[in-house]
This record gives C-alpha cells, sequence and structure tokens, in this order.
DNA sequence: CTGAAAGCGCTAACAG
DNA sequence: CTGTTAGCGCTTTCAG
C-alpha cells in the first residue's frame, strides 16, 4: 500500500517527504525540539505512525556520541549476588534511559568491556570485578573513560568507586561472635585481590585480635574461588579436625552455603554445635534450608549511587574522583543464636 | 608528546596522516582486507598501535549496520535458570563475536527489546520469554526482524523457536511416580501462558490419565508466579491436607525449592514421606539441602542452536522457521527414591 | 595494490 | 518557526 521508492526501513527522510516537511523537521519531531509548529508536528507524528517508522539508532548514535549503553562486567553469575545485582542496575539503567550490556568475567576478562568503552560501543562502564590486576582497565582510565567500580573497589585509581563498608562487617562479625561467647572460630577466607573479600577478613581478624582472641591459624583456610562447591570442601576439612570450631565466618554467603550444607552432611547441629555466618545476604541465606546469619550489603544504594556518579561522568563531569563507602547491616538468623542450642 | 591537531579520540584520519596513506587504507588493514602491501600493513598497524587507536564502533556499525550486539530478554534473573542461561548465551555470543544486551522482564516487559532491533540498536534479540500475550513481539515479527525464541515457545509464530521437550518431561515424571507406586500424586502448577510450563503440565497430566492414575485435582495448587515463596506457601497448604500427598512434582525448581522447604518445616520427611520433584535441574537442585530429583534441560545445546538460527537470519537467511525441540532428561536425586525410607 | 570520493541516517548550526 | 547545509568516522565502490 504505503511501499516507498526504496527497499529497507524508512528513514527521516522518507517521513519527511510524505509529510510534506523538510528532513530536519523531522529530525525536530524526533528529539522533542520545541519549535515546531503543533500543525506540522501533528502532521509529522502521523506519517510516522503511518509508516510505522522508528529512527536508525546508530545513525543517531554515531551524531550525538551517545549510544545510550552501558556496559556492565560482573564476576561470575554463578555467584546469585550478582544476578541480584544485575537485577537492580537493570531497573535502574532502564529507569535513566539505559541499555545494559553485560559481560561475564568466565566467559572472557573484562578487556572485552573496557574494549567497548575505547570503541565507543557503551558510553560508560560499571564494573562489579575490578581488581589491581586489572591492567587494561587501568590504562584506559588513564583517558578519562566513564567507568564506576561498585562493589570491588582499588585503592588510589583515578575513576569513582561505590563499595559498602567490608572491613566493617568483618569487625561486626568478630565483635557478635566474641560477644556470644564462641571459643573456637574459623575462617574461610579466599583472595585477597578482590577488596570486598579482603578487607571483611582484615576487618575480622583486627577486630579479633583487638577483642584480644586472635584467630587460630589452625581454623582458617583459603578457598581458591568462591563458590558452593570450594565452601562444602573447605568447612569439611574444618569439621574433621579434633579440635573442629564452633562458629564458621565464612567470607561470602555462596561459600557459606556450601559450608551450611558440609555440616548438614556430616550431622553437624548448627547452631547447636557450629554457628555459620556468611556474607552479602543473597536471597538463598534466608531460606529455610540455610536460615543464614549474614551482612546484608545495601546493593540498591550502591547501584543508585554508582550510576549517578557514572551520569556525572558521562555528562562531562570531571571533579575530583569519589570513593563512596556505604554502611551495611548484620542480619542474624537462625544459623547463630542458641534457639535450638538444647539439642 | 604525540598530541594531534585537534581533540578527542584519534580518527583513521589521523592514523592515516601519520602514517602517510589514505584513509582508506586505514580502513582496509582495519577490516582485514587482504589486497594491502605487507609494507603498507605494517606501517599503519605501528600508528595504531602508538596512537592507541581504535575505530569508532558508532561510525562502523553506521556504515556496516550491523552493531555487534545481541539482545537478550530474559524472565526474573530471580530464577536461577536465567542467570544459568545468560552464562551459556553470553559465553556462545561473544565466542561468534557478538556483545550480550539484557533485559530483564522484571524491569521492563519485551516492548524495551523489540524496540531495540526496530532500532537497529542490535542484530538480532533472543527471547526466552515470549508469550502469545507479546503483541509488540508478533508485529515486529511480521517485518522480518531476527528473533529467536528459545525455552518458552509460541505456536504458529513466525520465527524460529528453540525448545526442550517439556512434554516428555512432564511424561517421565508421571512415568516414574506412577512407576515408583505412588499413591497420593501432587502436583504445583503454574500459570498456562508460558508455554514451558504449560506443556511440562499437560504431559504430566495427560500421562498420569493414561496410566490410569489422573491427576485428583484436590492434590493441585497452581500458583500466580515462580518463586520460592509462592513454592513454599502451595506446599504448606497441600501438606495441611488430611490426606496430603506422598509425591510432588513441581512445575519448575525455584518452586520446588520452596515446597521442599516448606516439608522441612514441617517436619515431613524426604523422601521418606514425600518424594518431591522439580524441574531444569538448576545448580542448586544438586545441593546436599535439596538433592532435588529435576528434569534437566539441554542448555547449551539450546543455545547453541538458538544462536546458529540467529546468526542465519542476521546474515539474510530467509528459509523456512525452523522448530526444534531437544530432549532432556529426568535426573534422580535423593528428593525420590527409598534410600532413607527405614525413617 | 592504493587513493579519491560517495555516502550510511541522523543532528545541529546557520540562514532565512 | 523552517529549510539548507555540513558533517559524525567509517566502509566501499570506482578509477588509476
Amino acid at each position: 500500500m504505503n511501499s516507498n521508492s526504496k527497499s529497507g526501513p524508512a528513514t527521516s527522510y522518507d517521513i519527511a517527504r510524505r509529510a510534506g516537511v523538510s528532513q530536519a523537521t523531522v529530525s525536530r519531531v524526533l528529539t522533542g525540539n520545541p519549535k515546531v509548529r503543533q500543525e506540522l508536528r501533528n502532521k509529522v507524528m502521523e506519517v510516522i505512525q503511518e509508516l510505522n517508522y522508528r529512527p536508525n539508532g546508530m545513525a543517531r548514535a554515531m551524531r550525538t556520541s551517545r549510544t545510550g549503553n552501558i556496559g556492565v562486567a560482573v564476576s561470575r553469575l554463578a555467584n546469585p549476588l550478582y544476578p541480584e545485582l544485575l537485577q537492580v542496575l537493570g531497573r535502574m539503567l532502564i529507569h535513566a534511559g539505559f541499555r545494559m550490556v553485560v559481560w561475564n568475567a568466565d566467559e572472557l576478562n573484562e578487556d572485552a568491556a573496557v574494549d567497548a568503552v575505547s570503541e565507543s560501543r557503551v558510553d560508560g562502564i560499571i564494573m562489579t570485578t575490578a581488581t589491581a590486576a586489572s591492567t587494561r582497565l587501568y590504562e584506559t582510565l588513564q583517558t578519562n573513560a566513564p567507568v564506576v567500580l561498585i562493589n570491588r573497589t582499588v585503592e588510589g585509581w583515578p575513576c569513582d568507586q561505590v563499595a559498602s563498608d567490608n572491613r566493617g562487617g568483618g569487625q561486626a562479625v568478630a565483635d557478635y561472635l566474641v560477644r556470644s561467647g564462641r571459643l573456637r572460630i574459623g575462617l574461610i577466607a579466599g583472595s585477597a585481590l578482590a577488596s570486598t573479600i579482603r578487607d571483611r577478613q582484615s576487618g575480622f581478624r583486627e577486630q579479633l585480635a583487638i577483642l584480644g582472641r586472635p584467630l587460630d591459624e589452625a581454623l582458617c583456610l583459603e578457598v581458591d574461588h568462591f563458590s558452593y562447591k570450594t565452601g562444602f570442601e573447605a568447612a569439611g576439612r574444618l569439621l574433621e579436625l579434633a579440635e573442629a570450631p564452633d562458629a564458621l565466618f565464612c567470607v561470602n554467603d555462596v561459600i557459606a552455603l556450601g559450608a551450611r550444607d558440609a555440616a548438614r552432611h556430616r550431622g553437624v547441629d548448627v547452631p547447636g554445635k557450629l554457628w555459620m555466618i556468611g556474607y552479602d545476604d543473597i536471597e538463598m541465606a534466608s531460606w529455610q534450608a540455610f536460615d543464614l546469619t549474614t551482612v546484608r550489603q545495601p546493593l540498591p544504594q550502591m547501584v543508585e549511587k554508582a550510576i549517578e556518579l557514572l551520569l556525572e561522568r558521562i555528562d562531562g563531569g570531571t571533579g575530583e574522583y569519589r570513593n563512596i563507602c556505604l554502611p551495611n547491616k548484620l542480619v542474624i538468623r537462625g544459623s547463630t543464636g542458641w534457639r535450638t542450642q538444647g539439642q
């Protein structure tokens, strides 16, 4: 019925011709420029509807040098913390008028994300996964690319960073355990490369020391990556000890869930014989099967702040780099406390 | 040291000038055009390195009308099936030279994804989440947009579709339960809008009927959405029945995990008193705490096929729409069987 | 093999 | 208020 001259989807020229205006006017109504007579605007809109026209995003992106894409690099989607983070990020980014491009560290190191900014395929990136070892990223930062680090941070790097008080979280756990009279406190630790993990551990250790109960290294195990399986195995080994721990802090929830199941597997009563604490408060921590005491990070606030900072940079903001640290909260559940102690 | 004339990142012209060649030649080496003398190629590469040049992705996308982005619409990242799917998708897309743009159905209906194709912001989309109610999507399909449906499909729609044999999975569960002599078989069902759920349920019901043991509707509950919580509650109600079920099929794993915890909460022995079966085989199904019998979908194969089909369409393929149905597999674990029956 | 030249579809001055 | 005119940075004929 309305097949245009050429093939392919309609362009703003097609609209212009059919509406009897200049292409510039079409562009004006597209971008919401107010100085277009209502009459013309209506006419143009009509034709747009009629031809079911959609402006070509690539052309627009090229002109404006804005893609509307924000890249997000996450570390292992297998850790439920990251889907939770993505969910919040996706919601807030869409709300801010952006799309979310996702890279999973499993598939490719963060270089892919970094490439995307350098090639202007995304307007900025949010890294959840940065460590001091991210050299490509570091180089890119020198070019003032809009990058914000969330969750994991790297001290001294020239970019905005948002984290929660992991050190304080670790301290709170130590406080709680000692105050509750736990005697053989264990730790399942991880690589100190990730700032989150490092800070939790050191906060925990330091506070134990301050309280006069320094960590017994025999009760401390380090896993090489974070998964249910590694947690399960590490806890298994700890529970085999002659002098097994009566409390176990795991540097994140995934580890803790594995550890909790190791206890279940061996018939170790939690919290009767063993208290367990995780970190992150992923959804499953609250499930009946685990009922895990943990430290909750303020994900929504972190994400909100991160996006705010990123958008400022994208809009050309050039002030000092900010380092945001948000408070978090010890959430006490059934894996600690005396509820079933009678067992 | 090497600050160019203008501001902003270097362009292919900057490279050309500095290398003493034409801009076209730079473009040729960028696109790997073989007919460039080795000597010139080297010189150009050198300058590219030196200026740390990266071709502008937007400009390239506009010229080639290829963005290198594939959109993926998922339904609720809160269901671990989707992160698992994303992980596979991300890996395989990157391997195929694409980036993955993610939309979560929570944040915005799939219209956003559909918009992105119409605006050529992505080269194609993979929908995991389509239902017959997706009208915008349906309209877009008429324009031959490269779209493939994975997981959830919609019969008769003009696009490629990839699913696993959900009906067969439901039948297998029914078979297994009846063959094992379960007497009061229950079902936690969901909305029939999603093809996956619909097929599992109908396969299950039909097979029960065929075996002469039609489903007792008193033991069937439908949840309005899929979450741990709804599963927990639904199972709770079923377990309160005077004649409670001795086997419970849940149409997906998340529901089943909630149901399993409801049993735990009430002290109902699984599998001693109650057998439980889920669907999807998400990672947690295999965890000690759940040890859930379930049906495993062949995610990697599904994704591989979906990407293959999508790329064909993107490359202009115009053959008949294909409807792929892959086999899946009943995975038997501790939530069924007689291992602990003595209890 | 290499350079010159023509746009991709859009936005944004700049005139009128 | 509206039309004309330039490009954004790249790929790709088309000559040479």
